[in-house]
DNA sequence: TATGGCCTGTGG
DNA sequence: CCACAGGCCATA
């Protein structure tokens, strides 16, 4: 599930639900996890949840003793809240707050990671680029990110260091409505192209995070142009969708009306 | 740059 | 059975 949008999601829906509550159990509910996770995260038990924020794709859980719990979702996490301590499936690891609010990460892939920042220790240097939504991103600040990257433009935006947020599915939907063929090396494109690069990317990042309402989960598939939808016409131009490989990973566009 | 690994589930 | 999956890292 999560790009940027559905972990801004994540993020608000736990904080919404959970933000001044007080941890009191904390358990994994999976061997893997068990090896992937902090020894020390006991640390954490007694400790109110102050905030919870997203940093890139990572979430940050803030504990009034500063202690910040830092989760990453990778391919399937997911948060479920629940006020009954039954697990939901595939629920992988649990964490019980004051008042009868139980937090689970749900997590079929088990890919999850969980790790802690402890009290007074200096954040790790993420090598994350400017956030994908960040108002302030524009051609002037990408552009020159790209200027050493030969590699196709599709592959340079999964790349995290270069912009932080966009994944698989947003970065095909943002070349489309930029009208930008995947495959055009980045450092190729124009000022005016990053521009309108940057535009698609936020269109496709802010109608999915009006998706994250959390009444249901999961961003709405049938809202996307070209993800997923390989054969089926161009919703501009009615050519069939293409469905390429780049870097192992699927891509589809238009290649009548996303240009290099 | 490509490959394999992490893990499990789903759909053809 | 196989291919593939919204991420990322380690390795040749």
């Amino acid at each position: 599930m999560p790009e940027l949008p559905e972990v801004e999601g994540a993020a608000r829906y736990l904080n919404a639900q959970v933000a001044g509550r007080t941890l009191r159990h904390l358990a994994w509910l999976h061997p893997s996890l068990q090896r992937a996770a902090p020894p020390a995260i006991d640390t954490l038990i007694g400790q109110r949840l102050v905030r919870v924020s997203r940093v890139a794709k990572w979430q940050e859980l803030e504990f009034a003793g500063g202690d910040v719990l830092i989760v990453h979702f990778r391919m399937t996490g997911d948060w479920a809240v629940t006020t009954r301590v039954q697990p939901p499936v595939h629920a992988r690891a649990h964490f019980g707050f004051s008042g009868g609010v139980h937090v689970w990460l749900v997590d079929p892939r088990v890919l999850a990671r969980l790790q802690l920042r402890p009290a007074g220790t200096e954040p790790s240097q993420v090598r994350a680029g400017p956030d994908a939504l960040d108002p302030a991103l524009d051609a002037a600040t990408l552009r020159p990110r790209f200027a050493a990257r030969r590699a196709p433009i599709k592959q340079v935006l999964l790349d995290q260091s270069v912009i932080a947020g966009v994944g698989n599915i947003y970065a095909a939907e943002a070349l489309w409505h930029a009208r930008i063929d995947p495959r055009t090396p980045a450092q190729q494109l124009s000022t005016a192209r990053v521009t309108r690069l940057i535009a698609g990317i936020r269109w496709t990042m802010e109608l999915a995070l009006a998706d994250q309402g959390r009444h249901q989960y999961r961003t709405a598939m049938d809202r996307l142009a070209v993800y997923d939808r390989e054969g089926d016409p161009c919703v501009r131009c009615a050519t069939p969708i293409a469905r390429i490989a780049q870097g192992q990973r699927s891509t589809y566009f238009c290649r009548r009306c996303q240009r290099s």
